[in-house]
DNA sequence: TGCATTTTGTATCAATTGTTACAAAATCAG
DNA sequence: CTGATTTTGTAACAATTGATACAAAATGCA
Protein backbone atom coordinates (compact mmCIF):
# COMPACT_ATOMS: atom_id res chain seq x y z
CA UNK A 1 0.00 0.00 0.00
CA UNK A 2 2.74 2.32 0.74
CA UNK A 3 4.59 1.36 -1.85
CA UNK A 4 1.56 2.38 -4.41
CA UNK A 5 1.16 5.86 -2.82
CA UNK A 6 4.99 5.99 -3.60
CA UNK A 7 4.65 5.27 -7.24
CA UNK A 8 2.20 7.74 -7.49
CA UNK A 9 4.26 10.50 -6.41
CA UNK A 10 6.90 9.62 -8.90
CA UNK A 11 5.01 9.30 -11.48
CA UNK A 12 4.66 13.61 -10.67
CA UNK A 13 8.23 13.62 -10.55
CA UNK A 14 9.94 15.80 -13.66
CA UNK A 15 11.97 12.59 -14.60
CA UNK A 16 9.11 10.07 -14.75
CA UNK A 17 6.15 12.43 -16.37
CA UNK A 18 4.29 10.98 -18.67
CA UNK A 19 4.52 7.26 -17.76
CA UNK A 20 2.14 5.67 -16.10
CA UNK A 21 2.44 3.91 -12.50
CA UNK A 22 1.86 0.53 -14.12
CA UNK A 23 4.98 1.38 -16.23
CA UNK A 24 7.17 2.68 -13.05
CA UNK A 25 6.30 -0.57 -10.94
CA UNK A 26 7.94 -2.52 -13.94
CA UNK A 27 10.81 -0.12 -14.72
CA UNK A 28 11.52 0.25 -10.48
CA UNK A 29 11.26 -3.77 -10.50
CA UNK A 30 14.30 -4.49 -13.00
CA UNK A 31 16.35 -2.02 -11.04
CA UNK A 32 18.00 -1.58 -7.33
CA UNK A 33 16.88 1.24 -5.60
CA UNK A 34 16.43 2.61 -2.16
CA UNK A 35 13.43 4.32 0.24
CA UNK A 36 15.14 6.00 2.56
CA UNK A 37 13.75 7.92 5.45
CA UNK A 38 15.62 11.07 7.28
CA UNK A 39 14.35 13.17 10.32
CA UNK A 40 13.71 16.08 10.33
CA UNK A 41 17.06 18.02 10.53
CA UNK A 42 19.31 15.30 9.77
CA UNK A 43 21.28 15.83 7.11
CA UNK A 44 20.71 13.96 4.07
CA UNK A 45 24.06 15.03 1.84
CA UNK A 46 27.02 16.90 2.31
CA UNK A 47 28.41 19.41 -0.18
CA UNK A 48 31.36 17.87 -1.81
CA UNK A 49 29.92 14.27 -1.56
CA UNK A 50 30.16 12.41 -4.47
CA UNK A 51 26.18 11.84 -5.86
CA UNK A 52 26.06 8.26 -6.33
CA UNK A 53 22.51 7.90 -6.76
CA UNK A 54 19.41 9.74 -8.41
CA UNK A 55 17.71 11.03 -5.72
CA UNK A 56 13.51 12.20 -5.72
CA UNK A 57 12.07 13.50 -2.89
CA UNK A 58 8.95 11.83 -2.14
CA UNK A 59 7.52 13.38 0.70
CA UNK A 60 8.54 16.41 2.87
CA UNK A 61 11.03 19.09 1.77
CA UNK A 62 14.77 20.07 2.23
CA UNK A 63 17.42 23.08 2.14
CA UNK A 64 20.25 23.31 0.65
CA UNK A 65 23.08 25.51 2.44
CA UNK A 66 26.67 26.24 1.40
CA UNK A 67 29.11 26.16 4.45
CA UNK A 68 31.57 29.05 3.70
CA UNK A 69 35.21 29.04 5.72
CA UNK A 70 34.31 30.21 9.21
CA UNK A 71 31.56 27.00 9.45
CA UNK A 72 28.72 29.52 8.95
CA UNK A 73 26.08 28.56 6.64
CA UNK A 74 24.18 29.92 4.18
CA UNK A 75 20.48 28.52 2.80
CA UNK A 76 20.61 28.46 -0.71
CA UNK A 77 17.35 26.93 -1.93
CA UNK A 78 14.77 24.52 -0.84
CA UNK A 79 13.56 21.25 -2.39
CA UNK A 80 10.07 20.15 -2.03
CA UNK A 81 8.50 16.82 -3.10
CA UNK A 82 7.87 15.67 -5.95
CA UNK A 83 11.41 16.96 -7.65
CA UNK A 84 14.80 15.51 -8.04
CA UNK A 85 18.06 16.68 -5.76
CA UNK A 86 21.11 17.79 -7.68
CA UNK A 87 19.89 15.97 -11.04
CA UNK A 88 22.66 18.02 -12.44
CA UNK A 89 25.25 16.79 -10.63
CA UNK A 90 24.67 13.02 -11.31
CA UNK A 91 27.50 13.06 -14.12
CA UNK A 92 29.74 15.45 -15.46
CA UNK A 93 33.71 15.86 -13.71
CA UNK A 94 32.11 17.72 -11.26
CA UNK A 95 29.52 15.24 -9.76
CA UNK A 96 29.38 16.50 -6.06
CA UNK A 97 27.00 17.96 -4.00
CA UNK A 98 27.18 21.86 -4.44
CA UNK A 99 25.39 22.38 -0.97
CA UNK A 100 24.48 20.86 2.25
CA UNK A 101 21.38 19.27 2.21
CA UNK A 102 19.23 19.03 5.33
CA UNK A 103 15.94 17.74 6.30
CA UNK A 104 13.05 20.57 6.66
CA UNK A 105 10.82 17.91 7.78
CA UNK A 106 10.95 14.07 8.28
CA UNK A 107 10.81 12.92 4.92
CA UNK A 108 11.31 9.98 2.15
CA UNK A 109 13.56 9.91 -0.48
CA UNK A 110 13.70 7.27 -3.40
CA UNK A 111 17.80 6.91 -4.47
CA UNK A 112 18.61 4.96 -7.70
CA UNK A 113 21.62 4.42 -7.72
CA UNK A 114 23.66 6.05 -11.17
CA UNK A 115 24.50 2.72 -12.85
CA UNK A 116 20.90 1.15 -12.28
CA UNK A 117 19.60 4.87 -13.54
CA UNK A 118 21.44 4.43 -16.53
CA UNK A 119 19.44 1.36 -17.10
CA UNK A 120 16.49 2.95 -16.85
CA UNK A 121 17.15 5.55 -19.19
CA UNK A 122 18.13 3.12 -21.55
CA UNK A 123 14.56 0.64 -20.97
CA UNK A 124 12.54 3.92 -21.09
CA UNK A 125 12.71 6.19 -23.93
CA UNK A 126 9.91 8.47 -22.34
CA UNK A 127 12.81 8.53 -19.29
CA UNK A 128 15.30 9.60 -21.36
CA UNK A 129 13.95 12.47 -22.92
CA UNK A 130 12.43 13.63 -19.58
CA UNK A 131 15.89 13.54 -18.22
CA UNK A 132 17.69 14.85 -20.99
CA UNK A 133 14.87 17.73 -21.64
CA UNK A 134 15.79 18.82 -17.74
CA UNK A 135 18.86 19.03 -18.02
CA UNK A 136 19.40 21.08 -21.27
CA UNK A 137 16.70 23.10 -20.41
CA UNK A 138 18.70 23.88 -17.30
CA UNK A 139 22.10 24.24 -19.60
CA UNK A 140 20.04 26.81 -21.55
CA UNK A 141 18.36 28.87 -18.66
CA UNK A 142 22.18 29.20 -17.31
CA UNK A 143 23.75 30.40 -20.79
CA UNK A 144 21.09 32.98 -21.65
CA UNK A 145 21.24 34.35 -17.82
CA UNK A 146 25.24 34.26 -18.18
CA UNK A 147 24.57 35.80 -22.03
CA UNK A 148 22.36 38.47 -19.93
CA UNK A 149 24.61 38.74 -17.25
CA UNK A 150 27.67 39.41 -19.82
CA UNK A 151 26.17 42.79 -20.34
CA UNK A 152 28.31 45.18 -18.13
CA UNK A 153 26.25 48.59 -18.18
CA UNK A 154 22.78 48.96 -17.47
CA UNK A 155 22.10 50.72 -21.05
CA UNK A 156 23.36 47.81 -22.60
CA UNK A 157 21.08 45.42 -20.36
CA UNK A 158 17.93 47.74 -20.90
CA UNK A 159 18.59 47.87 -24.36
CA UNK A 160 19.11 43.57 -25.22
CA UNK A 161 15.86 42.97 -22.90
CA UNK A 162 14.00 45.50 -24.64
CA UNK A 163 15.26 44.03 -28.42
CA UNK A 164 14.16 40.64 -27.28
CA UNK A 165 10.69 41.44 -26.12
CA UNK A 166 10.45 43.41 -29.13
CA UNK A 167 10.93 40.58 -30.91
CA UNK A 168 11.49 41.77 -35.03
CA UNK A 169 8.72 43.31 -36.22
CA UNK A 170 7.25 45.14 -33.08
CA UNK A 171 8.43 48.56 -31.44
CA UNK A 172 6.21 48.63 -28.54
CA UNK A 173 6.44 46.49 -25.16
CA UNK A 174 3.68 46.11 -22.81
CA UNK A 175 6.08 46.31 -19.32
CA UNK A 176 4.02 43.80 -16.67
CA UNK A 177 6.57 44.35 -14.00
CA UNK A 178 7.25 47.27 -11.45
CA UNK A 179 10.81 49.03 -12.27
CA UNK A 180 11.86 47.64 -8.98
CA UNK A 181 11.05 44.10 -10.08
CA UNK A 182 13.02 44.90 -13.32
CA UNK A 183 15.85 46.91 -11.17
CA UNK A 184 15.68 43.06 -9.57
CA UNK A 185 15.92 41.24 -12.38
CA UNK A 186 18.87 43.32 -13.67
CA UNK A 187 20.64 43.32 -10.32
CA UNK A 188 20.92 46.85 -10.37
CA UNK A 189 18.99 49.91 -7.87
CA UNK A 190 15.73 51.37 -9.08
CA UNK A 191 16.99 54.74 -8.65
CA UNK A 192 19.69 54.04 -11.59
CA UNK A 193 17.38 51.86 -13.41
CA UNK A 194 14.86 55.06 -13.67
CA UNK A 195 17.85 57.05 -13.81
CA UNK A 196 18.61 55.09 -17.46
CA UNK A 197 14.92 54.90 -18.39
CA UNK A 198 15.15 58.89 -18.40
CA UNK A 199 18.12 59.11 -20.02
CA UNK A 200 17.53 56.79 -23.11
CA UNK A 201 14.19 58.78 -23.15
CA UNK A 202 16.03 62.39 -23.68
CA UNK A 203 17.86 61.37 -26.25
CA UNK A 204 15.34 59.92 -28.15
CA UNK A 205 15.87 56.25 -28.44
CA UNK A 206 12.86 55.23 -26.47
CA UNK A 207 9.32 56.73 -25.42
CA UNK A 208 7.97 55.27 -21.82
CA UNK A 209 4.17 56.39 -21.51
CA UNK A 210 2.67 54.28 -18.31
CA UNK A 211 3.22 50.80 -18.97
CA UNK A 212 4.21 50.84 -22.70
CA UNK A 213 7.59 51.54 -23.88
CA UNK A 214 7.61 52.34 -27.78
CA UNK A 215 11.35 51.78 -29.43
CA UNK A 216 11.96 54.90 -31.41
CA UNK A 217 15.82 53.41 -32.74
CA UNK A 218 16.10 50.23 -33.04
CA UNK A 219 19.16 50.40 -34.61
CA UNK A 220 20.76 52.76 -31.87
CA UNK A 221 19.68 50.37 -29.57
CA UNK A 222 21.50 47.53 -31.22
CA UNK A 223 24.90 49.76 -31.57
CA UNK A 224 24.84 49.23 -27.28
CA UNK A 225 24.74 45.93 -27.15
CA UNK A 226 28.09 45.57 -29.96
CA UNK A 227 29.93 48.61 -29.22
CA UNK A 228 29.62 48.74 -25.70
CA UNK B 1 37.29 3.51 -47.85
CA UNK B 2 36.31 7.30 -47.31
CA UNK B 3 33.75 5.28 -45.06
CA UNK B 4 36.28 3.78 -42.91
CA UNK B 5 38.29 7.74 -42.81
CA UNK B 6 35.27 8.53 -41.37
CA UNK B 7 34.67 6.17 -38.74
CA UNK B 8 38.18 6.74 -37.24
CA UNK B 9 37.19 10.77 -37.09
CA UNK B 10 34.28 9.92 -35.38
CA UNK B 11 35.91 7.89 -32.94
CA UNK B 12 37.86 11.14 -31.64
CA UNK B 13 34.69 13.06 -31.26
CA UNK B 14 33.61 13.50 -27.54
CA UNK B 15 30.47 11.93 -27.97
CA UNK B 16 32.06 8.66 -29.30
CA UNK B 17 35.38 8.47 -27.14
CA UNK B 18 36.13 5.46 -25.49
CA UNK B 19 34.11 3.16 -28.47
CA UNK B 20 35.98 1.08 -31.63
CA UNK B 21 35.77 1.85 -34.71
CA UNK B 22 33.85 -1.36 -35.63
CA UNK B 23 31.02 -0.88 -32.23
CA UNK B 24 30.81 2.44 -33.77
CA UNK B 25 30.23 0.95 -37.36
CA UNK B 26 27.90 -1.75 -35.98
CA UNK B 27 26.06 1.23 -34.16
CA UNK B 28 25.73 3.20 -37.15
CA UNK B 29 24.46 0.33 -39.39
CA UNK B 30 21.47 0.20 -36.84
CA UNK B 31 20.50 3.88 -37.34
CA UNK B 32 19.93 6.20 -40.34
CA UNK B 33 21.85 9.30 -41.09
CA UNK B 34 23.48 11.08 -43.11
CA UNK B 35 26.84 12.84 -44.02
CA UNK B 36 26.37 15.95 -45.54
CA UNK B 37 28.57 18.21 -47.59
CA UNK B 38 29.08 22.24 -47.81
CA UNK B 39 31.51 24.22 -49.89
CA UNK B 40 33.10 26.99 -48.64
CA UNK B 41 30.98 30.20 -46.81
CA UNK B 42 27.62 27.94 -47.41
CA UNK B 43 25.38 28.61 -44.08
CA UNK B 44 25.01 25.07 -42.56
CA UNK B 45 22.39 26.25 -39.80
CA UNK B 46 20.68 29.47 -39.51
CA UNK B 47 20.25 30.92 -35.62
CA UNK B 48 16.79 29.80 -34.63
CA UNK B 49 16.54 26.63 -36.66
CA UNK B 50 15.50 23.80 -35.03
CA UNK B 51 17.90 21.49 -33.77
CA UNK B 52 16.53 18.33 -35.25
CA UNK B 53 20.52 16.89 -35.60
CA UNK B 54 23.44 15.98 -33.80
CA UNK B 55 25.77 17.34 -35.89
CA UNK B 56 29.19 16.13 -35.73
CA UNK B 57 32.04 17.72 -37.83
CA UNK B 58 33.90 15.07 -39.37
CA UNK B 59 36.27 17.44 -41.60
CA UNK B 60 37.01 21.14 -41.75
CA UNK B 61 35.95 23.95 -39.59
CA UNK B 62 32.60 26.50 -38.96
CA UNK B 63 32.28 29.51 -37.15
CA UNK B 64 29.48 30.76 -34.93
CA UNK B 65 27.91 34.04 -35.67
CA UNK B 66 25.09 36.05 -34.29
CA UNK B 67 23.28 38.71 -36.41
CA UNK B 68 22.13 41.59 -34.72
CA UNK B 69 19.12 43.63 -35.16
CA UNK B 70 20.40 45.81 -37.96
CA UNK B 71 22.12 42.47 -40.03
CA UNK B 72 25.33 42.77 -39.24
CA UNK B 73 26.80 39.37 -38.12
CA UNK B 74 29.10 39.05 -35.10
CA UNK B 75 31.59 36.20 -34.91
CA UNK B 76 30.96 34.19 -31.89
CA UNK B 77 33.32 30.86 -32.20
CA UNK B 78 35.19 28.87 -34.18
CA UNK B 79 34.68 24.91 -33.97
CA UNK B 80 36.64 22.54 -35.88
CA UNK B 81 36.53 18.32 -36.52
CA UNK B 82 35.41 16.40 -35.01
CA UNK B 83 33.46 18.23 -32.71
CA UNK B 84 29.62 18.45 -32.39
CA UNK B 85 27.90 21.31 -32.99
CA UNK B 86 25.29 23.03 -30.81
CA UNK B 87 25.40 19.61 -28.75
CA UNK B 88 23.93 21.04 -25.71
CA UNK B 89 20.78 22.04 -27.88
CA UNK B 90 19.12 18.59 -29.37
CA UNK B 91 16.83 18.76 -26.48
CA UNK B 92 15.22 21.05 -23.58
CA UNK B 93 12.52 23.72 -24.14
CA UNK B 94 14.87 26.24 -26.65
CA UNK B 95 15.96 23.57 -28.82
CA UNK B 96 17.26 26.18 -31.72
CA UNK B 97 20.82 27.03 -32.98
CA UNK B 98 21.51 29.95 -30.77
CA UNK B 99 23.91 31.16 -33.69
CA UNK B 100 23.82 30.87 -37.42
CA UNK B 101 26.56 28.71 -38.59
CA UNK B 102 28.79 28.82 -41.67
CA UNK B 103 31.33 26.53 -43.44
CA UNK B 104 35.03 28.23 -43.19
CA UNK B 105 36.04 25.75 -45.99
CA UNK B 106 34.57 23.14 -47.75
CA UNK B 107 33.54 20.43 -45.06
CA UNK B 108 31.35 16.89 -44.48
CA UNK B 109 29.31 16.65 -41.30
CA UNK B 110 27.51 13.47 -39.89
CA UNK B 111 24.18 14.44 -39.19
CA UNK B 112 22.36 12.15 -36.91
CA UNK B 113 18.09 12.33 -36.21
CA UNK B 114 17.51 13.06 -32.71
CA UNK B 115 15.33 10.10 -32.63
CA UNK B 116 17.90 8.14 -34.20
CA UNK B 117 20.16 9.37 -31.70
CA UNK B 118 17.96 8.83 -29.08
CA UNK B 119 17.89 4.75 -30.08
CA UNK B 120 22.04 4.99 -30.06
CA UNK B 121 21.72 6.61 -26.60
CA UNK B 122 19.50 3.32 -25.24
CA UNK B 123 21.76 0.64 -27.56
CA UNK B 124 25.10 2.15 -26.10
CA UNK B 125 25.75 3.00 -22.47
CA UNK B 126 29.38 4.26 -23.50
CA UNK B 127 27.25 6.73 -25.56
CA UNK B 128 24.95 7.77 -22.90
CA UNK B 129 27.87 8.16 -20.61
CA UNK B 130 29.77 10.36 -22.92
CA UNK B 131 26.68 12.55 -23.61
CA UNK B 132 25.61 13.00 -20.09
CA UNK B 133 28.91 13.90 -19.20
CA UNK B 134 29.56 16.48 -21.66
CA UNK B 135 26.56 18.49 -21.25
CA UNK B 136 26.74 18.18 -17.26
CA UNK B 137 30.12 19.17 -17.76
CA UNK B 138 29.08 21.86 -19.70
CA UNK B 139 26.43 23.18 -17.14
CA UNK B 140 28.50 22.51 -14.03
CA UNK B 141 31.03 25.13 -15.57
CA UNK B 142 28.17 26.91 -16.22
CA UNK B 143 26.88 26.97 -12.94
CA UNK B 144 30.38 27.84 -11.62
CA UNK B 145 30.77 30.61 -13.94
CA UNK B 146 27.57 32.43 -12.95
CA UNK B 147 28.49 31.82 -9.24
CA UNK B 148 31.49 33.83 -9.95
CA UNK B 149 29.67 36.61 -11.49
CA UNK B 150 27.73 36.27 -8.68
CA UNK B 151 30.29 38.38 -6.88
CA UNK B 152 29.65 42.11 -7.72
CA UNK B 153 32.81 44.13 -6.31
CA UNK B 154 36.37 43.29 -7.00
CA UNK B 155 37.56 42.42 -3.43
CA UNK B 156 34.55 39.88 -3.79
CA UNK B 157 36.00 38.27 -6.68
CA UNK B 158 39.88 38.30 -5.01
CA UNK B 159 38.23 37.12 -1.74
CA UNK B 160 36.63 34.02 -3.53
CA UNK B 161 39.78 32.97 -6.11
CA UNK B 162 42.01 33.03 -3.43
CA UNK B 163 39.96 31.09 -1.13
CA UNK B 164 39.29 28.38 -3.39
CA UNK B 165 42.79 28.15 -4.45
CA UNK B 166 43.92 27.76 -1.07
CA UNK B 167 41.67 24.93 -0.22
CA UNK B 168 41.30 24.34 3.49
CA UNK B 169 44.75 23.85 4.98
CA UNK B 170 46.98 25.89 2.61
CA UNK B 171 47.80 29.43 3.27
CA UNK B 172 49.17 30.48 0.06
CA UNK B 173 49.13 30.33 -3.69
CA UNK B 174 51.27 30.29 -6.70
CA UNK B 175 49.73 32.75 -9.33
CA UNK B 176 50.36 30.99 -12.65
CA UNK B 177 48.64 33.80 -14.54
CA UNK B 178 49.74 37.80 -14.89
CA UNK B 179 48.16 39.80 -13.87
CA UNK B 180 46.58 41.14 -16.71
CA UNK B 181 45.04 37.39 -17.59
CA UNK B 182 43.81 37.47 -13.84
CA UNK B 183 41.92 40.57 -14.53
CA UNK B 184 40.74 39.47 -18.18
CA UNK B 185 39.07 36.26 -16.13
CA UNK B 186 37.70 38.44 -13.38
CA UNK B 187 36.25 40.84 -16.60
CA UNK B 188 38.09 43.88 -15.17
CA UNK B 189 40.93 46.25 -15.94
CA UNK B 190 44.53 45.34 -14.97
CA UNK B 191 44.76 48.83 -13.13
CA UNK B 192 41.42 47.95 -11.00
CA UNK B 193 42.85 44.70 -9.97
CA UNK B 194 46.62 45.92 -8.99
CA UNK B 195 44.50 48.93 -6.78
CA UNK B 196 42.39 45.87 -4.79
CA UNK B 197 45.96 43.98 -4.75
CA UNK B 198 47.58 46.65 -3.14
CA UNK B 199 44.55 47.40 -0.75
CA UNK B 200 44.37 43.80 0.47
CA UNK B 201 47.94 43.94 1.89
CA UNK B 202 47.60 47.01 3.26
CA UNK B 203 44.92 45.93 5.22
CA UNK B 204 46.93 43.13 5.78
CA UNK B 205 44.64 40.96 4.56
CA UNK B 206 47.41 39.35 2.16
CA UNK B 207 51.05 39.45 1.23
CA UNK B 208 52.18 39.72 -2.24
CA UNK B 209 55.46 38.78 -3.20
CA UNK B 210 56.53 37.61 -6.61
CA UNK B 211 53.88 35.68 -7.40
CA UNK B 212 53.10 33.75 -4.11
CA UNK B 213 50.11 35.18 -2.33
CA UNK B 214 49.85 34.32 1.39
CA UNK B 215 46.83 34.69 3.38
CA UNK B 216 47.16 35.67 6.52
CA UNK B 217 43.08 36.85 7.33
CA UNK B 218 40.98 33.89 6.11
CA UNK B 219 38.22 34.72 8.11
CA UNK B 220 37.89 38.43 7.53
CA UNK B 221 38.36 37.39 3.34
CA UNK B 222 35.67 35.37 4.06
CA UNK B 223 33.42 37.72 5.41
CA UNK B 224 33.80 39.55 2.12
CA UNK B 225 31.79 37.12 0.94
CA UNK B 226 29.00 36.87 3.21
CA UNK B 227 28.67 40.29 3.61
CA UNK B 228 28.84 42.12 0.67
C1' DT C 1 -14.97 60.71 -5.01
C1' DG C 2 -11.46 60.83 -1.49
C1' DC C 3 -7.80 58.78 0.98
C1' DA C 4 -4.01 55.49 1.64
C1' DT C 5 -0.58 52.99 -0.68
C1' DT C 6 2.40 52.04 -4.34
C1' DT C 7 5.11 53.47 -8.05
C1' DT C 8 7.82 56.70 -10.41
C1' DG C 9 10.94 60.74 -11.35
C1' DT C 10 14.63 63.13 -9.72
C1' DA C 11 18.48 65.05 -6.99
C1' DT C 12 22.66 64.74 -4.20
C1' DC C 13 26.55 62.52 -2.59
C1' DA C 14 29.53 58.36 -1.89
C1' DA C 15 31.74 54.28 -3.59
C1' DT C 16 33.57 51.60 -7.12
C1' DT C 17 35.64 50.90 -11.33
C1' DG C 18 37.47 52.35 -15.87
C1' DT C 19 40.88 55.06 -18.54
C1' DT C 20 45.17 56.70 -19.39
C1' DA C 21 49.71 57.43 -18.38
C1' DC C 22 54.24 56.64 -16.61
C1' DA C 23 58.06 54.78 -14.02
C1' DA C 24 59.94 51.00 -11.31
C1' DA C 25 60.69 46.18 -11.13
C1' DA C 26 61.09 41.75 -12.99
C1' DT C 27 61.94 38.66 -16.70
C1' DC C 28 64.01 37.13 -20.83
C1' DA C 29 67.15 36.62 -24.82
C1' DG C 30 71.61 37.05 -26.61
C1' DC D 1 75.97 40.72 -17.72
C1' DT D 2 73.24 43.89 -20.62
C1' DG D 3 69.68 45.78 -23.07
C1' DA D 4 64.95 44.94 -24.60
C1' DT D 5 60.54 43.48 -23.29
C1' DT D 6 57.06 42.34 -20.13
C1' DT D 7 54.93 42.93 -15.84
C1' DT D 8 53.75 45.52 -11.93
C1' DG D 9 52.71 49.58 -8.88
C1' DT D 10 50.64 53.77 -8.72
C1' DA D 11 48.45 58.20 -9.63
C1' DA D 12 44.93 61.49 -11.46
C1' DC D 13 40.69 61.95 -13.47
C1' DA D 14 36.26 60.36 -15.71
C1' DA D 15 32.26 57.45 -15.84
C1' DT D 16 29.04 54.53 -13.82
C1' DT D 17 26.35 52.96 -10.25
C1' DG D 18 24.73 52.69 -5.40
C1' DA D 19 22.50 54.82 -1.34
C1' DT D 20 19.33 57.79 0.42
C1' DA D 21 15.79 60.98 0.35
C1' DC D 22 11.65 63.20 -1.08
C1' DA D 23 7.84 64.82 -3.84
C1' DA D 24 4.83 63.95 -7.76
C1' DA D 25 2.08 60.72 -10.08
C1' DA D 26 -0.50 56.65 -10.45
C1' DT D 27 -3.10 53.06 -8.49
C1' DG D 28 -6.22 50.69 -5.52
C1' DC D 29 -9.86 50.56 -2.30
C1' DA D 30 -13.72 51.96 0.71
Amino acid sequence: MQQLADFSLISQCPVFRGISENEIMELLNKIHFQIKRFNKEEIVAYAGDTVQNLYILLSGSVKGEMIDYSGKTIKIEDVEASKPLASAFLFGKENKFPVTVTALVDLKILAIPVPEFLKVLQMNTQVLKNYLNSISTRTQFLSQKLHFLSFKTIREKVAHFLLTRAEDKFHSIELKNTQQQLADLFGVTRPSLARIFGEMQKEGLIKIERKTVTLLNKEKLNELLING
